[in-house]
DNA sequence: CACAAGCAGATTGTCGACAATCTAACAAGA
DNA sequence: TCTTGTTAGATTGTCGACAATCTGCTTGTG
């Protein structure tokens, strides 16, 4: 008998279809960030009623990209350098544990998925396809998280990524401009095929600062002119900040 | 006028009891690990609808201590001793990391709330409440994430310890055996009062680990003699792992 | 004009009922 | 005996309607 896994089928309910539809909205910034989510115009839209849609929402309440408030609304969660700020320092950790716990662990398979994931960066940029481009990205910098064998560790990665994503996606949808066709990986990629972990730890490191210095920098740019503009859905009785 | 900082008021949904209730039963061991919540009987002995119970049980998805299983049903959480482990050695990161961004922030009013949280596991070991002593010394051991001003960590922290405190609850529960009235953390707390900041972190790793090597053991030794027992309610289709 | 009370309108929270799906038991056939 | 098709029961997923709450406007009063 021929060895043989199947994956598992697909979700077949309209709240997962709903959750999926819901995300890539909100970290492609189709949804921008302080927006109100409309229980009835959304659910009328998708030809769903509310109750799949309530749900779908309280998952990404959970996931951290939309915040809820009592009577008041769900809405898109508000971007501040400081959660930009506290979200990559703590990236850097885990980036750093990742490595060393997927160090030992890398093999063929690993170098092979490496290669794919960053094809796919440079296929994407070579394309000027931005939102993909970051998706790639994430993937590729994903890797070490996915092979390091830690499941809660790949959970929280996740969700660190989430925000990451809509972060960068709103940087870029501010410049509205094609990125730079250099790749910026090709180190990265080479020093996690190398024999020196620390090197790769560093680098990583350093490698992020990059990209985030000027993510940092245009967030603060945001806040510098007053709160998000997309406030114009918001509720007068509290800001929708980190609840 | 003077200076006062109200706190927001309590959520006054029903959903939000219910998630509170659901976690506080899970987190004790009330529900055990593997058991499948009936959504019907849950919402007739809440005299709740099941519209809010399973918003909430969604929530409780995304906090990592329930799964779901379309058309199969919502359990809570297996344990293994891999999760264990990995949930262990992440943490270990973490406190690493918030000791750090901690340190430089401790004024008098964090050594006063760490004495209050220290007095308040001594007072649960002295009640022998071992459930309230979980709690307690969780707490007190989650100082250094709230105190360490980086919100996407001290959520982080939260997540893990849902875990920690539903592991360490069935470890106490399968003993069953007071415990040891002695002060385990009389050193963890001088080292946080005190000005060599590398002692502390190392400490950190080393006074868990303690605790942690026993419940680690306990684990293995569960899964030993076959999956756990409460599947007597679970379906046939598939384990409910972490799908 | 300032301000409190009260009244729509809109939106969220909750409910009970129906539809879709799964599980397990049973029957039919090779 | 083993496998396959069928069916009944139970449980989850979804729907439409109602109740609770909030917001903003209007109104009345000084």
């Amino acid at each position: 008998m021929a060895k043989l896994d199947f994956n598992p089928i697909a979700d077949t309910t309209r709240r997962a279809e709903i959750v999926a539809l819901l995300r890539r909205a909100i970290l492609t910034g189709q949804l921008e960030p302080g927006q109100k989510l409309n229980e009835l115009r959304i659910s009328e839209q998708m030809r769903v009623s509310r109750a799949p849609l309530r749900e779908a929402m309280r998952e990404l309440v959970q996931e951290g990209i939309l915040t809820s408030i009592p009577y008041a609304g769900t809405f898109v969660i508000d971007v501040t350098a400081k959660d930009i700020d506290d979200a990559y320092s703590l990236n850097k950790v885990l980036d750093e544990f990742a490595i060393a716990r997927t160090w030992p662990l890398r093999d063929q398979r690993f170098f092979d998925e490496l290669d794919r994931r960053h094809a796919a960066v440079k296929q994407a940029t070579r394309e000027l396809d931005t939102t993909r481009q970051i998706e790639t990205a994430l993937q590729l910098h994903g890797l070490i998280h996915e092979w390091a064998d830690n499941s809660v560790l790949l959970e929280t990665w996740q969700r660190l990524t989430s925000r990451l994503q809509m972060y960068f996606a709103l940087h870029q949808r501010a410049r509205n401009e094609p990125v730079p066709a250099e790749d910026a990986h090709e180190t990265y990629v080479r020093l996690l095929k190398g024999t020196d972990m620390r090197a790769a730890q560093r680098h990583a490191k350093e490698h992020i600062d990059f990209d985030f210095e000027a993510l940092l920098a245009y967030a603060r740019g945001l806040e510098r002119r007053g709160p998000n503009d997309a406030s114009r859905a918001s509720p007068t009785r509290g800001r929708p900040g980190t609840a």
